[in-house]
RNA sequence: UACCCGAUAGUGUAACGGUAGCACAACAGAUUUUGGUUCUGUUUGUCCAGGUUCGAAUCCUGGUCGGGUAACCA
């Protein structure tokens, strides 16, 4: 485990709140947060979002935040999904005060309904579920009181215990608050408290057949825990008069709910139910396919805990429901990777060069440096010989106009290597393809300085042929074509959308041998190309990298404008 | 057709009644043995209309636009 994150300095509308509250003594100057995931899927981008804020609160203010599990749906739930749930906090860097369930309230939960009972402000409700939307009305009627809303409180806590000793079936009678059915928010119509489960529950196992609802359990969570701010996403709002009231009516310890934006990156998809999908029907490997904004996916993808806090804190917080351009996740990796990864050379897309004027068994062992950034990186020697591989980008035989890489009569250098020559290009004769270039170099140049101080314009990456080891190289590229997916219409069937090329499996790509060593999880940066990472099937017989991130691309930008 | 919330450059965010900043993107240049990195510079903004005030992005009123809300999900 690393140690603790520094404070972020991003100051936003909740610090405000949390600064006003400590000026006033309002929690007695505690911070204490919560993260409240219901165990049911993998974490994903967007809860990073929410942990880096919660952890980063309490880490800010000297406070305190919890883990808590929101398990009161035991049909949907599993232990895989806390295990992972857990590993991902900790991956982000965050270590808990304290972890929780909420079926750890369950016995306190079903007494405080037996106080709401007792005070008249809860009944049974015995109405099918038709019955009870009904009632409930529409955004712009009024509900109405169905029959069973004045049983007397001997009645209620009579059928209320029966239900939980389990004497009736599944939706049977359900519990619900006393509240107002013309009430114009419509969680305040006499919301549902529990309701009967004849389901066996990853924590309390058979224990109970009767379980709190979301609404009846996270506030007492929260006040038991004592939690000072409860922050949660924009879409419970209209649930915070209901949290307010359930608290009051009880006269318990009152936490403050906050409520942001959830965050939204163009590319991605961030809908559980519908990353399950992807899941379900092999869109993707699984829940860490690198392409998935699981936490788990882009763990897999090479992606960093520093780079995933760092762009936590660069999008900020608030409560506009703005779309976030992948690019500023994007740049926070390549910004954090930058310093840190060692370069090596690779070539994906290989064409062999041959090097007509260098001796045919020599093989020289060339100094190259590890990091530019960091010098305490060191060197390492990269081998030389008359057979090499270059990028087949690198080359065009009619070179385009801002091209300056390699071309026929042109002189490039080769990475810690040579200055070259392309003087001839070899087709095969069928196809027309090109399938060798004959070059010639310049023995002055070693290194790749020319004693004369001629410059040339292009350094290309390269491999010994003879010494080059073969990988699978994996490029990843945006899950969907389209930017905002929100804009998928409803009901029209968003896989269409998926990008088609956003995995492109590039079978034998040929890495510079100083790569054989790499373990699953190691990182480095292939010059030129991107940021890549062993995947977690690599084996030593069938290496298997991983792009994480391409490098910005200044002549891929210039070709793209001249196509559009 | 109800209620709640929101609106600052292309995008995301800061400014808390007193000079509209920052990051990413874009564009231009310098440096460079990665068309990377780094550095410098440029372009672009307070949704609209009123009001309060010496002074409004900020406060008030009205509008416009956007989001959320009618699971025995969370």
């Amino acid at each position: 485990m690393e140690e603790t994150p520094a404070p972020s300095s991003a100051t936003n509308f909740i610090r405000d709140i949390i600064d006003a509250d400590n000026e006033s003594g309002r929690f007695d100057r505690r911070v204490h947060t919560r993260f409240p995931p219901e165990p049911n899927g993998y974490l994903h981008i967007g809860h990073a979002k929410s942990i880096c804020l919660n952890f980063g609160l309490a880490i800010k203010y000297g406070g305190q935040c919890n883990l808590r599990f929101d398990d009161t749906n035991p049909t949907k739930e599993d232990v895989e999904y806390v295990d992972s749930i857990k590993e991902d906090v900790r991956w982000l860097g965050f270590q808990w005060d304290h972890l929780f369930y909420a079926s750890d309230y369950f016995e306190t939960i079903f007494r405080f309904a037996e106080t709401l009972i007792a005070k008249g402000l809860a009944y049974v409700d015995s109405c099918s579920t038709d019955e009870i939307r009904q009632l409930r009305g529409t955004l712009t009627v009024h509900g109405k009181p169905g029959p069973w809303r004045d049983r007397t409180v001997a009645e209620n806590l009579d059928l209320f215990r029966r239900m939980r000793a389990g004497e009736f079936p599944d939706g049977a009678h359900v519990l619900r608050a006393k509240i107002d059915l013309a009430h114009t928010n419509m969680n305040m119509r006499d919301p549902l408290l529990y309701r009967i489960r004849h389901a066996e529950h990853h924590r309390t196992g058979n224990t109970w057949c009767i379980y709190p609802l979301y609404d009846f359990t996270h506030g007492y969570s929260d006040s038991i825990e004592r939690i000072t701010h409860s922050i949660c996403t924009l879409e419970f709002e209209n649930h915070r008069p209901l949290y307010d009231w359930l608290i009051d009516v009880l006269e318990l310890y009152h936490p403050q709910q906050i409520e942001f934006a959830r965050l939204n990156l163009t590319h991605m998809m961030m809908s559980k139910r519908k990353l399950l999908e992807l899941v379900e029907t092999n869109s993707v490997s699984g829940w860490d396919d690198p392409r998935m904004p699981t936490l788990a996916g882009i763990r897999r993808r090479g992606y960093t805990p520093e780079a995933m806090r760092a762009f936590c804190d660069e999008i900020g917080v608030t409560k506009f429901n703005g779309l976030t351009e992948i690019v500023v996740l994007e740049n926070a990796i390549r910004a954090d990777l930058n310093k840190r990864s060692n370069r090596a050379m690779a070539v994906i897309n290989p064409i062999k060069v041959v090097i007509d004027n260098y001796p045919d068994d020599l093989v020289e062992e060339l100094e190259a440096v590890n990091n530019p950034e960091d010098p305490a990186a060191g060197t390492r020697l990269v081998p030389f010989s008359k057979v090499l591989y270059i990028e087949r980008d690198d080359f065009m035989e009619i070179p385009a106009k801002q091209f300056f890489r390699l071309s026929p009569g042109r002189e490039v250098r080769l990475r810690w290597g040579y200055l070259i020559t392309c003087q001839s290009v070899v087709k095969d004769p069928s196809t027309d393809e090109i399938i060798e270039l004959r070059c010639t170099y310049d023995p002055l140049t070693r290194g790749g300085n020319a004693p004369d101080g001629r410059k040339v314009k292009s350094t290309i990456h390269w491999v010994s042929a003879a010494h080059a080891m073969t990988a699978e190289v994996r490029l990843y590229d945006h899950l969907f074509k389209l930017a905002d997916v929100s804009e998928i219409p409803e009901g029209e069937h968003w896989k269409n959308w998926l990008n088609p090329a956003s995995l492109v499996v590039v079978p034998s790509a040929k890495l510079e041998r100083s790569l054989a060593t790499f373990k699953p999880g190691d990182r480095c940066q292939f010059e030129r190309l991107g940021y890549f990472c062993v995947d977690k099937e690599s084996t030593p017989g069938k290496p298997v990298f991983n792009r994480t991130v391409t490098l910005k691309d200044e002549w891929t930008k210039i070709q793209k404008k001249k196509g559009s």
